[in-house]
DNA sequence: ACCAGATCGTCTGGTACTTTACTAATTCAG
DNA sequence: CTGAATTAGTAAAGTACCAGACGATCTGGT
């Protein structure tokens, strides 16, 4: 079909890079409907699940390691410690940070989290070989190279 | 061979699906950046560019295509008007909408703009070939296929 | 001509996330 | 030991987006 390199001459609304941020959206929001069934969004999730498999944590390293902002960890844990999935207690090493530790009731969400990630993700890959898989994630890694030079370089 | 199927076989956290969203944020992060210099975000950047290739539109149908609701729509409409870039103007067959338009000082901007995204995008294709950027496509259309399925049966 | 249903645009409220600024605690130079 | 610089966490304001509700208008059947 007509389709795929007419996808990449398209004009910069619908092209490629266009194609891969509403793909990412559309990934984040499926995720954050089956989430919703645990009454978890998906960052959320994703603290419960690493902290199960890491331990306990700092916020600070927390933030690092999921991808976001200190200030965002932050409400994800306290979102968490709300509802007593997770608790906060003093690190004996450091006085200013707290470690994060997961309390019984957050773990026992932990398995219908990664079952529900796995199924999504056997969904998704539908129709999608594993040596494609491979190809994928070796381009986007490139793409992320290519990024953080081009993040780099702006001296402005 | 440790490198590339650690990369899918890693708990959910640190898997193509999160690369795969964290460089779409990446990438839209690149593009507002560079926009900023014309005082526009990426939206409305996409949608003067747009309005450029196709001529008035109303404003249900830009949001369509670009791939945002009604409301974000008229957000970006309003702001773009207030700057004079673009127009509302009755449309004579139909009452209830109205027309899109850009206006000189927006048409002025459309060079710049498209220069901005070829700047980008040659920088982000750096080391990849045209096959693999097909390759690419073809796969998040692919999974995009996948997702609307699964979003199409979720009868809850 | 008129009513019912669909569609367009706007508004409101809610969520997620970021930036900036601030407090508290640690570390290190002297 | 004291004080400046660094780091952890919190709080507040701002941005972006979407879903739901609403009024206005178009369409089609009668």
């Amino acid at each position: 079909m007509a389709g795929l390199e007419h996808e990449l001459d398209a004009p910069p609304w619908k092209r490629v890079e266009s194609t891969l941020m509403a793909m990412a959206r559309a990934i984040r929001q499926a995720y954050e409907d089956r989430f919703a069934r645990l009454d978890l969004n998906l960052a959320q999730a994703s603290m419960l699940a690493f902290l199960f498999e890491s331990g306990p944590r700092s916020q600070s390293r927390l933030a690092a390691q999921l991808g976001m902002g200190r200030a965002s960890a932050g409400l994800v844990v306290s979102a968490l410690e709300k509802r007593g999935l997770v608790e906060r207690r003093p690190d004996p090493a450091d006085g200013r940070t707290r470690l994060v530790a997961l309390r019984p009731a957050g773990e026992a969400l932990v398995r219908p989290i990664l079952e529900i990630d796995e199924i999504l993700r056997s969904e998704l890959r539908t129709g999608i070989s594993r040596a494609e898989r491979q190809r994928l994630a070796a381009l986007l890694l490139r793409l992320q190279d290519n990024l953080s030079g081009v993040l780099a370089d702006r001296p402005d």
